[in-house]
DNA sequence: CATGAATGAGATTTCATTCAT
DNA sequence: GATGAATGAAATCTCATTCAT
């Protein structure tokens, strides 16, 4: 969780769960006041991003859009660049936890990948806003994605790997693929799924593509099979 | 193409407003002292655009390290954005149309993937600074400055997807798999290999994972395989 | 006195309109509950603009300082400004007051201008927040806030006038010296070495300086002697 | 004189005469354009300062003042705070180069100082805000003062220290007085009249004051005479 | 064509002050 | 009386762009 930074009173009831530098998000206890406002502004910077860029964002209108003085967004956030950063990692974070879960109910590695694909497209789908502002900030940024990456983005991916060496272990994918590369296609197709919806002016339905990417690929690891194709060089 | 700017004889710059949506004067002809500099200013703008990421560069530092004075910078761009859409456009172009040449040679869809995908790879692993401002700022200038990369990036796309519809015609790929998917998996792919890479400290060789990666996805596939996975839904 | 506004029992904050400029309810009665915040609140006003100066110190600092809340700060002074007068003049006062009862004892002129010098190095020599403010910030409050330090200092510089021109009735200063060109001398040779003391970094006794700095400049007033020293114009 | 920031042409044509961190006063080459401003805003700060205070002026009014737009201060400052470092410095080192001339003319210890404290007292009563700056500004800043009074500052005191030693070992000026003391009583003395003079709404004759102040200083430092007074302690 | 000094709109952030609790 | 979260005015400084030379 990033380090954010309500107001003093609201911090000092916190059960100290923050990591970074100072502040915690409230708790969301009796009093929602803060909290309220907490996310009231998260969720107004993602929606003007996600419209503007974040560079062409004023803190002004994320303020507007929130009801909150302008100044006020400074009451729960260091700075215009901490509310992206929260924005981006509350939404990763959300995700993350849920994908954890929800994988865990499943011992196969084939059908974990695909719950987590189906997983990561509806939960873009589902929110247009955060995939706008998770598919162009954050890779437009080398200062967020070194930061974010490092760390968020790094966990996910070792996840997709782990699933896949799993498979390979138990021998439903072959062994004669690097975990790495096939977690790259895994990711990078869905990634470009994602991009794709984002770009596009429709708003079809993101998550519908999952299981036949997941076939693809899945077909392509699959130990099952024999390719007809070799490498040249 | 983009809209340039190059100065041409007439004092009337932009005598012509031209497609979509600027002036445009080629400046392919002879004339070396222009094209020199212009070749300059979108050189350096890539180069402190890599380091710095598109909002963080300036235009006066963008002039200095192409050694012109900052007010040379608007006669050969309108604006700073367009310097971006250039160099975008540039990079992309020549990439594109190479793409097209070497594929040219070879009839086989697969084999044709292979060399698009050695081309992606090398093209950007050749140039970190293009790489990095082709993986973090063409989607940002995709969403906000739509016109011009939906346009090139989309052709690129049809690219691949055409190479797999005629591998499907040929009877190379299995036909249950929607071209655009398969094509997003490519392209997606690749992007995220090439993505890795830039993030990466390292500066490993990018062009060589293009075969494995290549032969996951030919494996997935190819009509030469049955995929035990069914999908669920 | 300074106007000043410890909360009294009416509700009405600054029931009468006070004499120059604001409300001024002297809160000398016994209750110690507001005196004791009103002075806890200077304290620390004095502490943190000697440390930062007035517009560098911030008034939730000196709240925090005082140990009370931001807004509590406002019920016992009606500005950030306001804090600074109080404080100056509390200062002032309570040194003008000592030193008009010390020089009372004393009927000797020269003898009262070495009591005044002693007190004035002393007073300021014992605290030195007190005195950084004081020679840092009274300068500027008195140009720019007029009305106080105007009077406040004036009163002082003429106490001083009065002891000369008495040295001067009874013959022990001598009658050729203007007392306000003499006062200057002697309140500016003071207030230099204060200022010396408060920029220095050592933490000199202060006091030690007076007697010579006294028989200086009664050297230089007293009519016992011959200057050598003609003016030329 | 303070490190200021000329625009670089400017700053190319230098005979390099800086000292402190980067640009330098533009020399004062036929080319008066940069001068010119560099000096307007100079004049102008100084006189919105002397008005307003440093904390309360404007960097807007500054500009509007000096005829510049606002973004022109920041090509020949790099601060607001800069720009009254520098107009400080200005105005004492041409005062402090003066003096030194002057003084060099003249021999006899006493003279020295009675020509200084006439120059003193005119610089400074010839114009109204440097005086007003120097006086209220300098002292209010500790910043300021820390940087500015540990250089020039000293320099100045230490130049009527030495006169007074020269004094002591001509026989003119009176052994048993610290060099130290007289320095600070001389230096407090016209710095009071000088604070009184800024002060005071009338604009009397600041420098008629120059000599009945050095003769009163002169009588007590002077070893022709005897004073009466002794030292209790 | 080239230059770079000048412009001035505009954005982030701070902080004195208020007021509902 | 006390609190401190909320306010929003205000100010510095930046930098894309222009234009006189």
């Amino acid at each position: 969780m990033l380090p954010t930074k309500p107001p003093a009173k609201v911090k000092s009831r916190l059960s100290a769960e923050n990591r970074g530098q100072e502040g915690a998000i409230p708790a969301t206890n009796g009093n929602n006041r803060s909290t309220d406002k907490y996310q009231r502004i998260l969720d107004a910077a993602i929606a003007v991003i996600a419209e503007k860029g974040f560079h062409n964002s004023r803190v002004a209108e994320i303020a507007e859009r929130a009801d909150v003085a302008s100044g006020t967004v400074y009451l729960y956030f260091k700075s215009k660049e901490q509310i992206l950063m929260a924005a981006l990692d509350g939404a990763f974070q959300s995700f993350f936890r849920r994908a954890q879960n929800e994988i865990a109910g499943s011992p196969d590695a084939a059908e974990r990948l695909r719950i987590l694909a189906r997983l990561h497209l509806e939960a873009l789908g589902r929110n247009r806003s955060i995939a706008v502002v998770l598919q162009t900030e954050l890779r437009q940024s080398a200062k967020f994605l070194a930061q974010f990456s490092q760390q968020e983005m790094k966990a996910y991916f070792n996840l997709i790997r782990e699933i896949i060496r799993e498979g390979q272990r138990t021998g439903s994918i072959r062994q004669d693929v690097s975990d790495k590369i096939a977690a790259s296609c895994f990711f990078g197709a869905l990634d470009e799924l994602v991009t794709a919806w984002v770009l596009s002016a429709r708003d079809y339905d993101l998550a519908a593509a999952a299981d036949e990417v997941v076939n693809l690929l899945l077909a392509g690891m699959s130990s099952a099979k024999k390719s007809g194709m070799e490498a040249r060089s």
